[in-house]
DNA sequence: CTGAAAGCGCTTACAG
DNA sequence: CTGAAAGCGCTTACAG
């Protein structure tokens, strides 16, 4: 009779529950969870197997009540409309459920990137996550030194000098994007250029390189460069229309700058791909919502938030083993319309 | 000597504190802090001057937990594509976060998107977060009732039997449109109908009762149906395109929709908006990377999420109190290039 | 390497 | 109306 019934919302999986099952006590089973090497292998793995057949998920309330801090990661956007925000949220999110943190989110200021950044980090974060172009943006400001937590790039161009980061490779997605088009029978390409990041250099590269192994070098007047934004792409593919000689396909930096390529090409009167080949970049909605749909190649943003993330936490949790690593995930050509089988004979 | 001394990150002031202060116990503090009213005046406002004092700020993980573990929300999406998927998540994560509670994210199979909300309802989660299609479907199917948790439905088109739901009034949505089509002189108008979404006849009313107003009638032959996606909308377009006789403009159902008409018209030889006006609906990306830009509805969706959040916060915490009524959102009605000045003189 | 115990800051259920 | 006690699910610090 001294008991009282405690209202329980759900059939919730604890962590006693776990450890019942593998059976060991519920230090072990935390000490899995966070990692701790101290665990053996064949317990380590009775736990794991425990917890993916109970389905447990850690309780972030009682891990942040009882650790009294870390367990919060932050993530900037500029924007809810961008499209591959979702993405992005996605994959961290799972990442951080699993192991107990929460996700912080936050917009930012264009005009002040830079502050806000240093704002979020002092304040309320543990590990920060940093999208394009923002990671690229603090790693050329070198204020990562300054800023007191971990924090891992998602996707950025390039690799980044002083911050982690989770990427495809584009240099290699830009070299077999090329090959394709020179597989095709294309000599004469043209490559859009993105400001500022560092990803126009690093596929330039392998642009360039795929053009050497073929014998063929990028001329300079079809080397230009946009923001990779529709309107940035209609102003230049203007200029391209009205060009005496043009490359018979182009390699847009994004999606939608080919997009907007593709719109001024038939008002131009060419035909695509006919005419002339339209390569985009990310693989974004628009790239099957224009005729025609567009070849590019696609960034699996999901996984490469949830890596990132994993590999934020793993930061956080250690951070003197924390190495300035890169990890790399596979990328995808999309092949679809906007790249002709032959180029035009001129 | 027994005394085990703890890491305590900060001076973080404890309801203790403000009870020692105030000279009452925790529980009086705690009864104050959520409005019981049974707390004596005096003692409350005591209460509230030590909390003031102290810049006392509960701590939301302990009341989380210490409140019967009521932690997890959970939403399903289908498709990490999805371009309004950021800005809903967006939403969620602000609430949630705001009251310690944790967003848990799954995607479900299209095929069986029933089956896959049971799954996840009796599984996880304390409460359930539907986006359309999801709220609709999970409504007319009727299993709510069995779904032991509570729910509520983000911007369904229309009100919900048995969910609650947080929308905008698709109805004064679609008045409003219409009601600026026939102020720019246009009579004969096109409605596409979405299948399946109540959404379709919601917006019918709207539009039927502003036509109405103007003495005018929706043609039977200019109602259309297509799923709200781009290659929907090129069938349709197409159809439209081999009519003899046309509306002079046309509500789409979706952005998508309306992007395809524009694109089809084009190719149909007719101008957009100068023969043919098209109105869109949801304000996605895509509403500003066609020409003409297309003059649309705005959701806000990031908003609709984030009070939808809260309103299910409230539901998991008071189920007695939990009634089925609709939250209205502000649309916004936005002008953009794809409706013409006045209508093509017929 | 492992686990029994104490504690994180709050709320619930109860007795007064 | 009020408060002492138990408990939420986890981690820390310690002893074995």
């Amino acid at each position: 009779m001294t008991k009282r019934p405690r209202r329980r919302s759900k059939n919730v999986v604890t962590m006693a529950e776990v450890a019942n099952l593998a059976g060991v006590s519920t230090m072990t089973v935390s000490n899995v969870l966070n990692n701790k090497p101290s665990v053996l292998p064949e317990r380590r793995r009775a736990v794991l197997e425990a917890m993916d057949k109970l389905n447990y998920r850690p309780n972030v309330a009682a891990r942040a009540l009882a650790s009294a801090g870390s367990i919060r990661i932050g993530l900037l956007y500029r924007d809810v409309e961008n499209a591959l925000l979702g993405a992005m949220l996605v994959g961290a999110l799972k990442a951080s459920a699993r192991f107990g943190f929460q996700l912080i989110i936050r917009s930012y200021d264009e005009t002040k990137p830079l502050d806000d950044v240093a704002a979020f980090a002092v304040s309320e974060i543990d590990g920060l996550l940093l999208p394009p172009p923002l990671c690229e943006l603090v790693s050329f400001s070198g204020i990562s030194a300054k800023l007191s937590i971990p924090m891992i790039g998602l996707a950025p161009g390039t690799n980044l000098s002083d911050i982690p980061a989770v990427r495809i490779d584009d240099e290699v997605a830009a070299y077999e994007v090329t090959h394709l088009l020179l597989e095709k029978g294309h000599r004469r390409i043209g490559f859009v250029k993105l400001p500022g990041a560092m990803v126009g250099q690093t596929r330039l590269a392998g642009v360039q390189r795929a053009l050497a192994e073929h014998g063929e070098v990028l001329e300079e007047r079809f080397i230009w460069e946009a923001r990779p934004i529709y309107e940035a792409g209609l102003a230049l593919a203007d200029m391209v229309c009205k060009m005496e000689e043009r490359p018979t396909a182009i390699l847009a930096g994004s999606d939608d700058i080919a997009a907007a390529f593709v719109n001024v090409m038939h008002r131009c009167g060419l035909h695509v791909p006919e005419d002339i080949s339209i390569v985009g970049f990310d693989d974004t909605p628009i790239a099957v919502k224009i005729w025609p749909a567009l070849t590019t190649v696609r960034q699996p943003l999901a996984r490469i938030a949830e890596q990132a993330t994993e590999r934020l936490i793993q930061m956080i949790r250690n951070p003197e083993q924390y190495t300035n690593d890169v990890i790399y995930i596979p990328h995808e050509i999309i092949q679809r319309a906007s790249v002709s089988e032959r180029p035009l004979q001129d």
